[in-house]
DNA sequence: CGTTGGATTGGCT
DNA sequence: GCCAATCCAACGC
């Protein structure tokens, strides 16, 4: 199935978040497994959030949010979590969108592997419920932070998998988001209403 | 240059 | 429900 184009994510973030829901995340490892996921949760991280990582600006750590959208931004947190966003709208214009959630649909051998604990592989639908968990189940790391997900030879990439209609998705206010009552308050968060594979 | 706390998770009470 | 794990960029002095 064919890619999602640039033009896609080059649009408002809420919009974009809102419609990555049913879309398909895919991972190729070097010896050409895929691993994929349909996308069933997604947070907006927009131009003026104040919880936006860009929020005071240009960094070193948040710099991909202002490359161009398709661009994915991968960042590393609580000294052992990785978190995959892909970036929205103009260059120039910092905005995200945090994927939370996968259904996985290929490769589910492979991030039962990359997933286990002790040996023990967690619950098919724990295995990509949550956005640290996703990175480990399909090996998204700092690598690619900043990786163009449009190029031609991508291992990383958005297909366009089945929209989901509104009257399965649902919002809330965001997860694991503090300080400022407005961003911790506003819904944008959104989820397949009925999946299993959301978290929290 | 020292301090702080985070777009989380898993294990334990 | 609570809390430690474990890094490191950002910010304040």
């Amino acid at each position: 199935m064919g890619r999602l184009p640039r033009s896609f994510f080059a649009r408002d973030t809420r919009l974009v978040a809102r419609e990555l829901l049913g879309r398909v995340l895919v991972r190729v490892l070097d010896d050409g497994t895929r691993l994929s996921g349909r996308i069933v949760e997604t947070e907006a991280y927009c131009p003026g959030d104040t919880a936006a990582h860009a929020y005071r600006g240009q960094t070193a750590r948040n710099a991909p949010m202002f490359m161009q959208p398709g661009v994915a931004y991968v960042y590393f947190t609580y000294g052992m979590h990785y978190c995959f966003n892909v970036v929205t709208e103009q260059a120039g214009t910092p905005a995200a969108v945090l994927v939370r959630a996968l259904e996985p649909l290929e490769g589910i051998d492979i991030m039962r592997q990359h997933r286990s604990r002790n040996g023990v592989a967690p619950a098919d639908r724990d295995l990509c419920r949550g956005p640290a968990r996703l990175c480990r189940a399909l090996c998204i790391d700092r690598a690619f932070n900043g990786y163009d997900m449009l190029h031609v030879d991508s291992r990383l990439f958005i297909e366009r998998g089945h929209p989901v209609p509104d009257s399965r998705t649902a919002a809330s206010p965001r997860i694991g988001v503090s300080g400022d009552p407005i961003a911790r308050t506003v819904e944008w968060r959104w989820f397949v209403a009925d999946s299993p594979f959301v978290s929290r």
